[in-house]
DNA sequence: TGTATGATCGCCT
DNA sequence: GGCGATCATACAG
């Protein structure tokens, strides 16, 4: 079953953990995200459409893909109707495929420090603006779901890094997984 | 193990 | 002019 981008950022942010996310063949396990919408002050979306949000009011099922502090690249999928502002933050994965090539683009040999924060996943996957609004469902992106099936236990934390709303459990993360950004507390 | 700091872009006041 | 949905490095204890 794919992943339904319509539903509420909440859902699909606790649906993402553990699928998978590929861009050119390169990605992993999802462990960490975080969830956005146009009520949460932490939003980017909260204060309305500019250029740099416009993909977070596009149709779901989309990329949206920002620059954080002039530096890193972010990415997010675009979640509910067309229109309402929301997204999840792909925070951390656990590296699955293409680990070779991550390691180049990242300098650095720790399998634990490969995709472990919203920055570091982008350099490795090699995500910046030009993937801004593309259709996850098409090349380069492949997102697949977890199993129907499978045994994952998501935990729920306030998310990291925002000085609004920082009461909002609006994180959540793989149970035990050593590839996350930070441990949940 | 922790706290501090610089890099530097786009949006906002 | 200020401030982030960050990260790597430098230093202290």
């Amino acid at each position: 079953m794919p992943i339904d981008f319509s539903a509420p950022s909440l859902v699909v942010a606790r649906a993402l953990i553990g699928a998978s996310v590929f861009v050119d063949g390169v990605g992993g396990t999802i462990v960490e995200t975080e969830a956005y919408d146009q009520t949460d002050p932490a939003s980017h979306s909260h204060a309305g459409h500019t250029a740099r949000n416009a993909a977070m009011f596009g149709p779901p099922g989309r990329a949206y893909i920002y620059r954080s502090y002039g530096i890193h690249w972010c990415m997010n999928f675009v979640c509910e109707p067309e229109g309402h502002g929301a997204g999840v933050l792909i925070r951390a994965l656990e590296p699955t495929a293409g680990i070779e090539r991550m390691r180049e683009r990242r300098g650095l040999d720790a399998l634990t420090l490969l995709c472990s924060g919203p920055g570091r996943l982008c350099q490795a996957l090699a995500v910046t603006h030009e993937l801004d609004g593309m259709r996850l469902d098409r090349k380069p992106f492949r997102v697949v779901a977890r199993r129907p099936d499978a045994a994952v236990t998501v935990q729920a934390g306030v998310r990291i890094g925002i000085s609004k709303s920082r009461e909002l459990p609006w994180r959540f993360v793989l149970a035990g997984s050593r590839y996350l950004s930070k441990p949940m507390r």
